[in-house]
DNA sequence: CCTACCGATCGGTAGG
DNA sequence: CCTACCGATCGGTAGG
């Protein structure tokens, strides 16, 4: 998390290449922890169940983690800081409103596409998460949709967009990502970067926007080279 | 379901006393239950925290229900059909399609407002229903959603909707309603009949709708007196 | 890094 | 003797 140091000093490599082999074994625990996790669910995914995934033992599985709710709880973090810090701004971001909330809605929909297994965790399998685990997930929520308001809010200010009830239409577009699992499975017909443009397009649908920002036509990306 | 007997003959009541004591019973094990199912989830609520609920003890529940996944299916499955056959419109209904769809979100918006709690089981606790039993919601989901692709392609080719891919708005659709478990709880600032308005407002906007009908104002509702 | 095994707790049901 | 229920305990399995 606090991964500011100072440049210009490569020394101290911090991984090692058995850090590196750990690292490994551990995400592939994860990985099929993940899978099981979301096609079982918690409960009923036993950890017999995700060492038998992994031609494994139990004692090596707890040898990289401190338990089942562990693993849980690392998948549903990473998934959960994914997509719920989609729609944060830079400060010093000038752009018209309605270009970050649109840049803003498509990470969103590649980020719960990315996490469509663990990102669902959050909200799928509230009861098998700690009381303090979820305290700090629904402080991430908070946050996540104040910052869609916002945005929301800015872009009906400067016309590019048409809403009514901001609460409500944040919760819409929260709610078709985070529905998504139901119906959307990687993989199928449709490529991952199609379907998150599909998605962005529902999205911003919802926000009410209405054609590209008549103004001046902006091709929005992952464009940050110069400002 | 087969409620078409002939009328004029109100012998033989098919419900004693003893019988609606016994439901009264079985509803308030139902009720019980399904509140801690929904808070807890199915894994994490033991038999012993029903009937700890309630005041009685576990035989007692067993008198009513052969088990824990018994009370689970019931309360699963009444609420996931009056959701799911929430768009059905009957074959005679000549109205527009534009006002039928209306009425069929209104009814969604209702039963999922209603049913808010039990109706989430069937996509939150998949892992913890049977496959027999999942498989007869996937074939009622699926009946859901070609009728409702059905109503937004009729209003769509008589103009009275606008939207792009049939598949994606009927998603979107059901994600706003599925998803309302994690920001609505009946109760609270805003009535149930206005929320359901409000919600079919949205679902209404997703759908693409523009303005109510402009050809002819017409006031749709739950007016079938006279055709 | 595995075999063998534990303390705790589950859903369900016996006798009375 | 039946029903509707209670206190006590069952077999089986979870995480560890």
């Amino acid at each position: 998390m606090t991964a500011s140091s100072t440049p210009r000093l490569p020394r101290k490599p911090r991984r090692s290449m058995a850090d590196d082999v750990r690292e490994n074994k551990r995400e592939e625990i994860l990985a099929a922890a993940e899978a099981l996790f979301f096609e079982r669910g918690y409960a009923q995914t036993t950890v017999a169940d995700i060492v038998a995934a992994l031609g494994v033992t139990k004692p090596y599985l707890y040898y990289y983690f401190n338990g089942k709710d562990d693993i849980f709880e690392q998948l549903c973090w990473r998934a959960s800081v994914a997509c719920l810090t989609s729609m944060h701004t830079d400060a010093g971001d000038a752009r018209p409103a309605g270009d970050r909330l649109q840049e803003g809605l498509h990470r969103l929909a590649v980020a719960n596409i990315r996490y469509f297994r663990a990102g669902t965790f959050a909200y799928r399998e509230t009861g098998a998460l700690a009381a303090p685990f979820q305290a700090r997930l629904r402080a991430m929520a908070r946050v996540f949709h104040r910052e869609l308001r916002d945005l929301l809010q800015q872009a009906r200010d400067e016309g590019s967009i048409e809403c009514g009830n901001l609460m409500l239409t944040s919760h819409a577009i929260g709610s078709v990502v985070g529905f998504m699992y139901t119906w959307y499975k990687p993989g199928g017909p449709i490529a991952q970067d199609d379907m998150a443009d599909e998605i962005t397009r529902i999205l911003m649908n919802i926000a009410g926007f209405r054609q590209p920002t008549p103004k001046r036509r902006a091709r929005t990306g992952a464009n940050k080279d110069n400002p």
